[in-house]
DNA sequence: AGCACGCCGACT
DNA sequence: GTCGGCGTGCTC
């Protein structure tokens, strides 16, 4: 028997399955799926078996074995090694990197070099015998001062170099006490009345007979202390057995269940629409307006799926996984439901995993990733805020989720349902066009009003003399609402803010040494950073160039906001919220839950407060700047922005109190500002159609951003140079090639950076073309030190 | 990606 | 004369 192993190393020549002769003792165990230690070269790497066949092309003489097997169940269903390869060819990455993103991480290898010992201790020079007293074997890491002495020995022979292979968690093991069933057992068990613990431990034992516990809470719960426990098991009282378990993030909390809410008439229309095909593989959009109850219908819809015996998928963005939002699934579902977010330590996320892989739940609320959920019956599949740019990844495998999803759907013969108050114009587009079933819910479900924005002309404000951040009707709504008890929320758009250094007698900005960009003040740690290679240095006191002392920071990042809001409003309590004041686990939910429980009047931060805000005393959301998403040089920059201004008046008013929404621009009359104000969307999407039209970028063609890149800027301009001309001779004429041109970042980490846009609307040959491309990069560019990487349907094209 | 093999310069 | 620099070629 013979085993195909997609083997873990992520480079070109290797992206392809490699042949193994499977050990007769493995012969009955092996599966596809399963995960492999092989031998690979002069060294080992785990793998993945993909397929299992009694013959080999591959001159059977040549053939290693396994090595060994890492799984006795597979890790990856048949389902998902089709998918992989699937998307291999869809977004151009090895399949190492696909199978690798659909299992939880701690499954994925650790490699660790070491030195084992292959001759008596007595054998190998003195100094060195000390490091294997303990162990046959050394970690590399750990003999970096004696390398060269090993290096001898490695010469002799009588030590050899290995690599150990070991995956990063484990199942977690708990100590789990049995206590004996039988009442006349424990009372037939004699203790000296003097040995209180014992007595204390014999008191609860005898109310919880028959039970299991775990060692730790025994004890809590008893008062006593581990030996006690033990004293009792060995008098025969109870047992102890390691037990695996799973790591409980929620351990506490017991949490109520809740029934189903009334639909509106709407919601209903939508729901019933739905629950019609849901033994087909269809997409449903979803487009309600914000706080128009798109969950609840999710909430139902779901409920339907169970109740056929079948599971399903619920996609959120990372950012809106919220306890609030994981709560109401759990309210509703109890424990069929996994929640997988970036907040769990990887433990966690293979206990939820597990959960999954053995139908111990039916539901999962997870950001991307989650898609890949080893589910085998789905029933359903759910992207809500589907526009998120966060549901493709930015990097190996440039996936996105909405297509794993599609293409899950057909598999199980399931719908999806794609759901956004601001769909993207992709899905838009293709619900206008039938592909899509297009949902609408046009009111909100407690039928509270939009929230009253206006849009405030920063140009006026600049002519009237106010050089401030705030404009004077921002300044006052904010003062009427802090005299009200009631909270504002203030959204800086990050982008574009980012705080630099600049001499005000020479003009010098600080720039990274490495990369084409300026460094970012950071005053928590003192430090100018850069944010694309890592560098950073001092805050310098005089300028780097002229030493003058007339240096200041500029840029207004939400620190330089607080410090305006100080003064403009000392007396109010300012909870300010950012990549620096978020970075501790748990932070994000802390900051949130001050806020909602009135412990602060004004929440001010980035994009990370407009989702999933959702307290009823906030009644004013002020936006500082509207423009900062506007004018980058990017196709989707007015569709950001709509959705972004959209999202965050949502914040305002979503209770009794009515909600008021101020947006600062320097161009106020922008289209997509302006049906912003009154989520026009329609309008909306007809004008922006119009200019994606005029500009050919989606959905009127499909974009594929290629990126070269390389320490020598005349020979990564060249590369580039030549695939364009490569892709021009090859593609149709129909196809649009943008560039070669810098990237907007010219040089990151030292190394130059071209990019060249492929257009197109029809182009049967690209995927092989590409990996045309691909082969001349592998045989001529990358030895010379180049990278290429590809973007299929990159979100944005900077 | 690693790792070994292989062919030319500065050291014991 | 050897240690070691990194070019190039392979991995079932």
């Amino acid at each position: 028997m013979i085993a195909e192993v997609i083997v873990d190393v992520a480079a070109h020549p290797i992206d392809r399955p490699f042949d193994y002769a499977i050990p007769l003792h493995l012969q009955v165990l092996v599966e596809p799926g399963m995960r492999v230690k092989v031998p690979f070269g002069p060294r080992k790497v785990l793998g993945f078996i993909t397929a299992i066949k009694e013959t080999s092309e591959f001159d059977p003489a040549r053939l290693k074995p396994i090595h060994e097997l890492m799984d006795v169940v597979p890790v990856l269903n048949d389902e998902l090694l089709e998918m992989a390869k699937w998307m291999k060819i869809q977004t151009v990455c090895f399949e190492i990197d696909a199978l690798q993103v659909m299992i939880p991480s701690a499954l994925r290898a650790k490699y660790e070099k070491r030195f084992v010992l292959n001759a008596p201790l007595e054998d190998i020079a003195e100094p060195l015998r000390r490091y294997f007293e303990k162990r046959p074997f050394v970690r590399s890491q750990d003999a970096v001062e004696v390398y060269d002495l090993l290096k001898k020995e490695l010469g002799r022979g009588t030590i050899v170099a290995d690599t150990d292979i070991s995956q990063q968690t484990a199942v977690k093991k708990v100590r789990m006490i049995h206590i004996t069933d039988s009442l006349e057992k424990l009372e037939s068990i004699e203790i000296r009345p003097n040995a209180k613990q014992q007595v204390k431990l014999m008191a609860y034992m005898k109310n919880h007979t028959g039970k299991a516990i775990e060692s730790s809470r025994l004890q809590k719960e008893a008062g006593v202390s581990l030996p006690t426990i033990y004293g009792l098991v060995e008098k025969g009282a109870a047992t102890i057995n390691n037990e695996e378990s799973y790591r409980d993030p929620l351990l506490e909390a017991t949490i109520e269940q809740k029934q189903s809410l009334k639909l509106t008439e709407a919601q209903q229309t939508a729901f019933n629409a739905i629950e019609r095909s849901l033994n087909t593989p269809k997409t449903f959009l979803l487009h309600g307006i914000t706080g128009s109850g798109k969950t609840e219908i999710y909430l139902q819809t779901i409920d339907q799926v169970l109740k056929e015996g079948k599971e399903a998928i619920m996609l959120v963005p990372e950012i809106s996984l919220t306890p609030q939002m994981t709560l109401r699934f759990k309210e509703r579902f109890g424990d069929l439901v996994a929640v997988l977010h970036s907040g769990l330590s990887a433990g966690e996320k293979y206990d939820e995993w597990r959960k999954i892989q053995r139908a111990e739940v039916k539901v999962v609320v997870g950001a991307r990733s989650a898609i890949f959920a080893p589910f085998q019956n789905l029933g359903l599949i759910i992207l809500d805020e589907e526009h998120e740019s966060s549901y493709k990844q930015d990097d190996s495998p440039r996936y996105h989720a909405r297509d794993v999803a599609i293409w899950r759907s057909e598999q199980h013969n399931c719908p999806v349902i794609l759901g956004s108050a601001t769909p993207s114009l992709e899905s838009y587009a293709r619900a206008q066009k039938g592909v899509y079933e297009l949902l609408v819910l046009e009111k909100r479900a407690k039928n509270q009003p939009l929230p009253d924005v206006q849009i405030i002309d920063m140009r006026e404000e600049l002519r009237n003399g106010n050089r401030s951040m705030f404009s004077v009707p921002l300044a006052e709504a904010i003062r009427e609402r802090l005299e009200r008890k009631e909270q504002v929320v203030l959204f800086l758009n990050k982008r574009g803010y980012s705080s630099f250094v600049l001499c005000r007698d020479c003009g010098t900005v600080m720039q990274c040494p490495n990369c084409d960009i300026s460094l970012t003040y950071h005053r928590s740690s003192e430090l100018m950073k850069c944010h694309y290679c890592g560098y950073d240095e001092p805050v310098p006191h005089t300028c780097p160039e002229c030493e003058s002392e007339h240096i200041r920071f500029f840029g207004t990042g939400t620190q330089k906001v607080e410090e305006e809001l100080a003064k403009l409003v000392p007396e109010a309590r300012v909870l300010r919220m950012d990549v620096d004041t978020t970075r501790n686990k748990g932070a994000h939910e802390k900051i949130l839950s001050a806020f909602g429980e009135g412990k602060a009047d004004i929440l001010l931060g980035t994009q990370m407060i407009a989702k999933g805000l959702d307290f009823p005393n906030i009644t004013l959301v002020g936006v500082l700047s509207a423009d900062t998403t506007l004018h980058l040089p990017d196709f989707r920059a007015a569709e950001k922005t709509y959705q972004l201004l959209t999202q965050v008046s949502g914040r305002a008013g979503r209770d009794i109190l009515p909600g008021e929404v101020y947006v600062q621009s320097y161009t106020p009359e922008h289209y997509a500002i302006t049906l912003a104000k009154d989520q026009l969307y329609e309008p909306f999407y007809d004008q922006e159609m119009s200019m994606r039209r005029a500009s050919g970028y989606p959905p009127y063609y499909y974009v594929v951003n290629i990126q070269f890149t390389h320490e020598d800027l005349m020979t990564v301009a060249g590369y580039a140079d030549q695939s364009v001309r490569y892709l021009q001779s090859q593609l149709s004429a129909s196809t649009i090639i943008i560039g070669p041109s810098a990237s907007l970042i010219a040089r990151v980490n030292n190394r130059y950076r071209y990019q060249c846009l492929i257009k197109y609307k029809k182009e049967p040959k690209l995927a092989d073309v590409l990996q045309q491309l691909i082969k001349i990069y592998r045989s001529e560019w990358l030895k010379k030190g180049a990278t290429l990487s590809i973007d299929m349907n990159p979100t944005s094209v900077m």
